[in-house]
DNA sequence: CGATTCTTTGAAAACAGTCAATCTGTGTGG
DNA sequence: CCACACAGATTGACTGTTTTCAAAGAATCG
């Protein structure tokens, strides 16, 4: 499984083979099935997670003990909570597994020599942060903007690939409506 | 103004004083009086931008010429449109001063120069990303989970010092509800 | 299949938005 | 100093959207 996570890597940049071993070196595979926990609140979070295959939902049960979806991670997608991991506090959120995956996992210290020791990588995990800190400037901005309709239409033009994969109720909860609501405002999107 | 600046990362960094001639050396002062804008829509952000004094608020124009508020910067914070700096491409939003201010500029390769040669700015330079990731992660976690009223409540818990220096309009702009809603939801919270 | 999970639907209630009018406080110019 | 304009806040009545609860269909999985 570090293969998959290898081919990632140098699509986006170049490392030497040493570097390559090094990070291998470090890097641990943790399997999960379907409905497995990676992350339980209330445990501190401590690793970078790269999901190899398979898929993840981050969520938080609010005091009225509803789930709401943080977020979703794919193959080739970084999960984890970055909070607890820079906080080193319990986190406040559950990662599950919702297919059956295999997730590469580096811990912080690692990951940080890592970082050090290769500036291109660095370079490449703040172009990370970057993209990261769009994605959810523009889910702040389709929250404080659109009405639940064009939430969801947004979402699916967004995310095509998510949305075909998960059940619908887990759209909404991520969108922050309810599963009565999308199924209503998904019909009179396919008539006029 | 250099001078609240300096004030500012030595409480947060230390540097050396030819490491703060440098930084001087690239910064420049921006003055704005109240309703001036330091950066309007479809042009393109080229900068990192460091209130000393004011305050600023960043929005955007809906397609129903509705304004939303992105953000607020308040004196000791950071402004700018991070997407449009590192995409280059022209910005969906409006800076605009909502008091006289002073801000502080140093442009894109000035600054990436100043990371590169002193590297504590740098790591001071990533956990302020960490935090203001942490800052968006709770405000899409309030959008997804709370009503008006909680919405509203909680973000005068967590900013007072901004909820009493704006106009009421601006905060309910900023949490992505109506004035009128927010002028009822806010008598309710003192009684009972 | 039988059980579970997911989706849809209906009806009522809660919630939030809109529009228009009024009220308040502030600052400006006469 | 007053009158006025202006921006902001509040209120009422109404409309529209979204939630809730309950039930019934559909789909999926062992």
């Amino acid at each position: 499984m570090f293969t998959v996570f290898k081919g990632y890597l140098l699509e986006k940049i170049n490392l030497t083979d040493p570097e390559l071993e090094q990070i291998e070196s470090v890097s641990t595979i943790k399997k999960l099935r379907k409905r497995q926990f990676l992350l339980q609140e209330g445990d501190v979070w401590r690793y970078n997670a790269f999901v190899c295959k398979g898929f993840l939902r981050t969520y938080f049960i609010d005091n009225k003990s509803q789930e709401h979806i943080m977020n979703f991670a794919p193959e080739n997608h970084w999960s984890g909570d970055r909070e607890s991991l820079t906080s080193e506090l319990p986190s406040k959120y559950n990662i599950e597994a919702l297919e059956d995956s295999e997730i590469l996992l580096i811990n912080k210290p690692d990951f940080e020599m890592l970082c050090k020791t290769i500036p291109v990588l660095n370079d490449f995990v703040n172009a990370i942060l970057q993209r990261r800190f769009v994605v959810m400037q523009e889910r702040i901005h389709n929250n404080i903007t659109y009405s639940a309709e064009e939430k969801y239409n947004s979402f699916i033009s967004k995310f095509p690939s998510i949305a075909n994969r998960i059940p619908q109720h887990m759209i909404a909860s991520y969108l922050g409506i309810s599963a009565e609501t999308l199924s209503r405002v998904r019909k009179p999107s396919s008539k006029k």
